[in-house]
This record gives C-alpha cells, sequence and structure tokens, in this order.
DNA sequence: TCAGGAAAGTGAACGCTGTTAACCGTAAAC
DNA sequence: GTTTACGGTTAACAGCGTTCACTTTCCTGA
C-alpha cells in the first residue's frame, strides 16, 4: 500500500490530482487547455505548477494519461452490462463506447490518441503507446480468443520483425497473460487497433462525410469486416444489432458548439 | 485562363505563393508554424498578413490546402514511373509513396490529415474532405477497377445513408466520373482510404512499435489485407513486392528530430 | 527543542504568440 | 486629375510558456 507516505507526500499526490481535475474541467468546457489557465483554476501562479511538471508537454502528457484512465474505465463499465460468457459481445460494446466517447470529447480523443510522440522522453512514450485502452482491448481480446479459439497465426508465419514486437514487446507489460507461442493474437489486435484507429479518427477530425460519420455506417463497417478474423462470422448478426442498439441512443445530437 | 487579370490581382497571387512558400519553408527547417515567423520570413510585419488570411486558422487551411496539393503531384509522379496499363501497380505505389512522404514530413501530414475540420467554414470543409490526395487515390482506384471489374456492391446493397453520401456526395467533384450505379466503388474507395488512414496517421504519431513502424509491416499487411476486395489476390505476390522495394529504399534512416 | 534545509509558492520579467486599431503612401479607377 | 481602395506601417493588448530571485512554510535530524 501507499501508507507509507508521509504528509508532504500525500499532499502533493493531491496536488496532481487537482492539476488532473482542473485540467479537464478546462477541455470539457472547450477552452484550451493551458498551463496559466490550470494554474488560474486552481487559484495558484503559473510558475508554481513547474514544481510538478516540468514543461507544458509534460503537463499534457500526464492529463492524456489520466484522461485514458478514466475513459478506459468507463468502456470496462459499458462491458460490464454484459455477462462474462459473452466476450465478443463485450468486447464489441466497450469498442462501441470508445467510438461515442471519441466523438463526444474530441479535444480529449486528440490528447489521447492523436499527440505525436515524437522525441518525448521515453517513459512518457511507452506509458501511452501501450495505454488504459490499450490493456482493455487487449484483454478483451483475449477474452474471445479464450472462448472460441479463433485461429491466429503461429509466431514463426510472422514477418520476423513482427515477431520480435510481440514476443518483446516495448512494455512487458499485460501482454504477459498470453502465452508465447500464441502471440499471434497480439499480432491480430495490432491489426484490429489499426482499423479501428483510422475510423475513429476520420470521424473525430470531420474528414468524412457528414452523414456517414452521424450514422455510423463506417464503424460498423469495418467491424464487420474484421469480426470474422475474431471466428464472430456466425454470431455477427446479434453483434451488429447490439453496437446498432448503441449507437442509436446517442445518435441524433451532432457536436454540440 | 486567367489572363483576364489585372496586375492588382496578379500581385496578390504572387502575395498568396509567397506566404505559401514561406510556411512551407519554416515547416520543411522543423520550426512551427506562426503567423508573425511568416511574416518575419517575408520581410512584412504580422498584421500586414491580415490582408491575404482572416485568421491563423486561415493561413493554416491555406498551407494545408497547398500541401495536399504539392505532395498529391509526386504520389501521381510515382505512379508514372509504371505503364498505364498496371493501374494496380500505380495505385499501390501512390499509396507507398503517400505513406513515405507522411512519416518524413510528419507536421505536414498533421496539418492536412489531423487538423481537426469542427465548426469551419464549410468552403475549406469541403476542400480538405475531398483533397487533392483523395482524387488522385480515387481516380487510381476507379483505373483498377475499370482494369479487372472487381465487384463492387450495388447501391440497393448499401445502407441508405451510405448510398446518399456516394450519391450526392458533399462536393460533386471527381466522384461524377463514376456512373451512377457504380457508386458502389466509391464506398470500396471509402474503407480502403480509411484503413490506410489508420496504419499510417498511427505510425505518424509514433503510438505504434518503432520496430514495426520501421519496417512498415502493418503498412504491408493492411495492404494484403485489403487487395482481394479490389480483386488483386492473384496479382498480390507481384504488387508486394513492388511496395517492399520501395519500402526498402527509403529504410534505414528514421525519424530525425 | 531548535537550527537547518528542502519544498512550495510568489512577483517580475523575457520573448513569443494571435489580433485589433489608427494611420499613411501609392497605385489603380473613374 | 481627383478619388478611392489596397497594402503596408507602428503601437498596443492580452495571453502564452518559461526562468529567476526571493520569501514563506513545514518537515527533518541532531
Amino acid at each position: 500500500m501507499t501508507e507509507t507516505s508521509t504528509r508532504r507526500e500525500r499532499q502533493r499526490e493531491a496536488t496532481y490530482a487537482e492539476i488532473v481535475r482542473a485540467s479537464r474541467e478546462l477541455l470539457a468546457e472547450g477552452a484550451e487547455l493551458s498551463l496559466r489557465a490550470v494554474a488560474t483554476r486552481m487559484g495558484v501562479t503559473a510558475p508554481a505548477l513547474y514544481r510538478y511538471v516540468a514543461s507544458y508537454q509534460d503537463l499534457v502528457d500526464l492529463v492524456a494519461y489520466e484522461i485514458d484512465r478514466a475513459a478506459t474505465e468507463t468502456f470496462a463499465a459499458a462491458a460490464d452490462a454484459l455477462p462474462p460468457d459473452d466476450a465478443a459481445g463485450r468486447l464489441l460494446v466497450s469498442v462501441t463506447t470508445f467510438r461515442h466517447w471519441a466523438l463526444a470529447n474530441p479535444r480529449e480523443f486528440s490528447l489521447v490518441f492523436a499527440n505525436p510522440i515524437a522525441d518525448a522522453a521515453c517513459v512518457r512514450r511507452e506509458l501511452i503507446t501501450l495505454s488504459s485502452s490499450g490493456h482493455l482491448f487487449t484483454d478483451q481480446m483475449r477474452e474471445v480468443w479464450l472462448q472460441n479459439r479463433f485461429p491466429v497465426p503461429a509466431l514463426d508465419e510472422l514477418p520476423p520483425v513482427v515477431r520480435e514486437a510481440v514476443t518483446d514487446p516495448v512494455i512487458p507489460a499485460k501482454v504477459e497473460k498470453v502465452a508465447l507461442e500464441d502471440r499471434g493474437l497480439v499480432w491480430a489486435y495490432m491489426q484490429g487497433w489499426t482499423q479501428l484507429y483510422g475510423v475513429v479518427a476520420l470521424e473525430v477530425f470531420g474528414h468524412m462525410d457528414p452523414r456517414i460519420i452521424e450514422s455510423g455506417e463506417m464503424f460498423v463497417d469495418t467491424l464487420r469486416n474484421y469480426a470474422p478474423r475474431l471466428g464472430l462470422a456466425d454470431d455477427w448478426p446479434r453483434l451488429e444489432a447490439m453496437v446498432r442498439e448503441r449507437l442509436a441512443a446517442s445518435a441524433g445530437r451532432a457536436a454540440p458548439r
């Protein structure tokens, strides 16, 4: 436990939490995320924040990480509306919630998922590259695989560099739960995430026909196209109905302001 | 022709060209694109630029449009290394050039393809949504279809809103060249673009294992996955070899600064 | 218990940003 | 030849990230 914390450390932790809180409030209000605005909202002067973050980019990274963390909880919560034995349904519901969240919170999405990890410190890079949402979706996909054992590429079928990447990932995190010989599953996950990211990012940035965004047809189409690879071809009608139900529940209100 | 232009109009046009030139120089040097920097580089004070652009965002849109235009020329030029009867090869070479350009010019890519079209003026929105590169790839894909007539969904197989979107697109532009009953082709294009965008954007933002980015395996995999829908399954080995050849030609030098 | 020191916060300042206002010369237009 | 509009200026404002020197406060170690 972190009960071994001195009073100062607890105070410091609380301040970090307030930084994140103030930042998220700003974003939620449609304002720009700026160091000074965060400081002002905290009732503190701007240079004071430099006791907690090294730079503006550092603040962004911190906030992005926490936003991802919080958002992922809602994705997971959405899945819990379904029984544990419906792994496929849970994955798709989470993914649909992800899209909904992204469209409703475009600034937050950009912060977390369109934030260039150029030459940033390796620490943060890893934190974001293998994010909370990444953990969740990987886990949920593994659950699907445990239930129906859809075929995944064998390690020696993968291109060498891909084999390296899935056997020795940049962050030796959750992926460890997948046995080494089944790591083709991780490659399948990356493919799926890439496709999901494509639709959602295009939708969030508005680089798509507004009517298609509004309807979510490209999103559904992407899922339908990918589902067979997860051995979900037979189950698809039911799954699509579930996804469309969630889509309809949040349709109508296009991007406000 | 625009020969009917008065002297003032020509002068004005030249100034616009210089604005774009200065902006692109800044981006190429790794600097941030800022109104003041552009003005300084032109040997002019910042407020003077407001005679040409209404705001900073307007400048960004202008530059983004021109960058897309110029980049598209290079994508097209790359295709011209192949004979006209190799439509599939031409498409894939252009697409590979697009990826290469994006990775080599991440700031430019972000400007053009990750620039939120939130509540901007409808004019610019359309200009970017159906961009030069969009035109090129649509054309090239149509060329593939003219050569091998791969199956495309019939209009009445499409979801209603998609049918609307492809029969009456936001901008009645190049798509007109596709007969109305063959507009399923446009839907197929949108699917392809979405997948391509997903890989490239993730790569550019660095949200992927560096080794996979470097090798381009996810990019190739995405193309391979999509090729059968273009009736290119049989031709794929040749096409993949071509793509990999282009990939190797530009490998080795990872992202500088 | 008391001195020392680190942590946290302040105010002032620098250089940058986008943007507006008032003003002026010059070149096109009638 | 007069008028007008265009293209540029300077000055200024508000806001940004960031640094520096300084003060207060609270924890720690002898």
